[in-house]
RNA sequence: GGGCGGUUAGCUCAGUUGGUUAGAGCACCUCGUUUACACCGAGGGGGUCAGAGGUUCGAAUCCUCUACCGCCCACCA
């Protein structure tokens, strides 16, 4: 027996080592002359900024796919990448940048780009590293970065196309607008909070109206009712009085008017409100600004000139009941939309952006799963998930943020603003060229960061010539938490760019939270890095305490017992296999087989098989948690309680010196194939402990590594 | 307002086509210094499966309702 085992297992002896073989070696790659059918998986990218956290350790899921369809004989491609994303990397940089007293502003475009690129960079390299430490099988090869030259050049192909098919249009609507980011944000990144606040009743000669926000009556551009509404009847076609003010403005009729809710008037504030937006449109309304982009009051009594919509609402109200305008002040609580990063109110002002007509595609994607072309695991996102596809509003894809992808326009500035004339191009020459001699700006805007995000599984194939070969993908893998954000959005922009669904199956995993069920939060102080955790428990007990835990779409806890748990079991696979190793002795095996010799070995060979068409079972059915169960259940209760003690007896110690020979290399055997096997079969969850074990074993015509050994059916 | 998930041993959780005395890990109790492992072995205690009703020969598992916890979506002025 190989004598330099130690007694207890030790991964921080063996991990580092056994990655860099396998890294070195090249077996990450796919084999490509494999004739069985290709899997693929593309690696969600992490944030290229950020660390690991434990939902990418979750991401083991992924590895336990691949290295199983690897062994399996498949080629198998699991390609890693990472994103710059845009808006919380930025905030990220310019946190730094105010440390030193500066803003983006001070810096400019592109000098700040410059600068973020390079902060990103210091951190994409330890994060890759992080990858490895939890031994993901990624073909580091292929890896692609969402600024990669050649993926904003397909990033702005895709732009130019949906724009060639009127998809693309530009418009001033009333966005989600951040004044502290001063950007726009999409709907979904903006998150809506129950707040405490007043439903204010004021008078507007005719009619009277409820609001929550008196500081916009300014711009206030007519009164609505219910057409139905029979209180209102005659006064439809006649004028409302804004108070203070004393401007004259339409009651108009509009189904949106709800009777029930407030007095059943509504004052339409068509650029701060997105129902308001909507029936100015329907009516032709004027659409007037109070708030400017920095989030100060425009337009407005002298009063209230420059102030926060917040404090101009206190104001403005004390004026209201001055003024004896004010009928009734009700305390209530509303949900108040707050930016996802941030924490601030957002506020929808009317600002010119880019917008991709969604509809087309998303109800293309909605067929899709409908018809169940996408199975999306576990079965109780499919509703939800078609839902979205259902309610999507146009996406407003553009940006004001300088950390992102480059939307390529120029735009003719001309003296009526209004009719501004622009060129999808990267460069100017282009547009002079098109629209004549004239001034022209460079769009500053940037894309959304989910809409190169959403072209991944296309951008990352195609730009590595994997793309006949790979696409569509066998499976996405993700969190639940970006479905809407990621998945979906992937889902229609593959099928719009390939006429292909971008993979097959949706596999979507809870969140870990820490050990009291808590979400992980910077601000709550809960983080858990997995990378302590693995220097605690070595890489392949984490693995096996998460994948353990991967049960049905479930949030799990990051729990002491399960890791230690882990740490144990992996301890007895270690002795295990130096039990065997010292009952083989310095005897090597040949043309390794199980035969059976004693009623021992029979009952081991039944129950052996029996778990195996189990395990694989389960392993099919993504039940991952349960196969983890039942092959620990087995190696430790069947093989090593039941099987080795047995063994003791077939290979007494000390020997006697007339015991069956042949008995007694044929147990060799036995124990041998089985621990091969079971190391094989454990391989996916554990791959380093595996791996080390394997490399001793005393097998004559081993593979190079465990890695790449044959599955076991 | 709509939707989804959860409620199973002291704790954390499994339990997928409804079927023998409901499982695991940890914790607890008893015993064991056997030539892998005390990060061990042998054995044990502990649950009216949130509550109510229903379907069934049979329900933790299916149906209805209720309660509580968590999450997501939503343009109620």
């Amino acid at each position: 027996m190989p004598q330099e085992l130690s007694k207890s297992y030790e991964p921080q002896n063996v991990e580092g080592r056994i990655y860099k073989a396998w890294e070195q070696s090249g077996v990450f790659a796919p084999n490509l002359n494999a004739t069985k059918s290709p899997y693929s998986i593309i690696l969600p990218p992490p944030n290229a900024n950020g660390s690991l956290h434990m939902g990418h350790a979750l991401y083991a899921i992924q590895d336990l796919l691949v290295r199983r369809k690897r062994m399996q004989g498949h080629p198998t491609l699991w390609l890693p990448g990472t994103d710059h994303a845009g808006i919380e990397t930025q905030t990220e940089f310019e946190k730094q940048l105010k440390k030193d007293g500066k803003s983006r502003f001070d810096l400019g475009p592109d000098e700040f780009y410059k600068q973020t690129l390079e902060f990103t960079m210091k951190s994409q390299g330890v994060m890759l590293n992080q990858l490895r430490l939890l031994g993901f099988s990624l073909d580091w090869s292929k890896e692609k970065f969402t600024l990669d030259p050649d993926v904003i050049s397909i990033v702005h192909d895709t732009f130019k196309k949906l724009h060639t098919q009127g998809l693309i249009y530009r418009a001033n609507r009333v966005v989600n607008y951040s004044v502290v980011q001063q950007t726009s944000l999409a709907d979904i990144e903006v998150k809506f909070i129950e707040k405490d606040g007043f439903m204010y009743t004021l008078n507007y000669g005719t009619v009277r109206i409820a609001t929550t926000r008196p500081e916009t009556i300014f711009a206030d551009a007519a009164i609505a009712v219910n057409p139905e509404d029979e209180r209102f009847t005659e006064l439809i076609g006649k004028t409302a009085t804004i108070p203070l003010v004393g401007r004259q403005i339409p009651i108009i009729a509009d189904n949106h008017v709800d009777p029930k809710l407030g007095t059943g008037a509504l004052k339409v504030t068509p650029a701060h409100d997105f129902n308001d937006y909507e029936i100015g449109l329907r009516h032709n309304l004027p659409q007037l600004s109070v708030i400017d982009l920095q989030g100060k009051m425009i337009n407005v009594p002298e009063e209230l000139l420059g102030l926060k919509p917040a404090a101009a609402r206190e104001k403005t109200v004390e004026m209201l009941e001055a003024a004896g305008f004010l009928v009734e002040k009700k305390p209530i609580k509303h949900m108040v939309g707050h930016a996802e990063r941030t924490g601030e109110v957002i506020e929808p002002l009317l600002t010119p952006q880019w917008f991709l007509k969604v509809k087309p595609l998303s109800s293309r994607a909605k067929e899709t799963i409908e018809k169940g072309q996408i199975t999306i695991l576990p079965e109780h996102f499919v509703k939800p998930c078609l839902d979205w596809f259902e309610n999507m509003y146009d996406w407003c894809i553009s940006r004001q943020i300088w950390w992102g992808i480059r939307i390529p326009v120029f735009y003719r500035t001309n003296d009526d603003t209004s009719k501004e004339e622009y060129l999808i191009s990267e460069n100017e020459e282009e547009a002079r060229a098109y629209f004549g001699d004239g001034n022209y700006r460079s769009g500053t805007d940037t894309f959304d960061t989910w809409f190169s995000s959403s072209q991944w599984p296309y951008i990352t194939l195609k730009t590595n010539n994997l793309f006949d070969q790979f696409y569509p993908t066998s499976v996405m893998e993700t969190g639940y938490d970006i479905l809407y954000k990621w998945v979906a959005r992937m889902i229609m922009m593959g099928l719009w760019q390939t006429d292909k669904i971008p993979f097959e199956t949706v596999y979507l995993h809870g969140l870990v939270n820490d050990k009291t069920g808590r979400k992980m939060s910077k601000s709550k102080g809960n983080v858990v890095n997995p990378v302590d955790l693995i220097s605690q428990f070595g890489a392949d007990a984490v693995r096996f305490s998460l994948l353990y835990q991967v049960t049905g779409g479930q949030d799990q806890r990051v729990a002491d017992d399960t890791l230690k748990m882990s740490r144990t079991f992996m301890n007895k696979i270690w002795n295990a296999s130096r039990f065997v190793l010292m009952k083989v002795d310095d005897y090597e095996a040949e043309n390794l087989e199980f035969v059976a010799v004693s009623d021992a070995d029979r009952e081991m060979k039944v129950k052996y098989d029996e778990f195996v068409i189990e395990y694989n079972k389960q392993l099919e059915q993504y039940r991952f948690g349960q196969a983890a169960e039942t092959i620990y259940h087995f190696f430790w209760h069947q093989f090593c309680d039941v099987y080795v003690e047995k063994t003791k007896e077939q290979i007494p110690f000390p020997m006697p010196d007339n015991f069956d020979e042949s008995m007694v290399k044929q147990t060799r055997d036995n124990l041998l194939w089985m621990l091969r096997n079971l190391l094989v079969l454990l391989h996916p969850y554990i791959p380093f402990i595996t791996e080390e074990i394997y490399q001793i074993l005393p097998i004559k015509n081993k593979k190079q590594f465990i890695m790449v050994e044959d599955w076991v059916e």
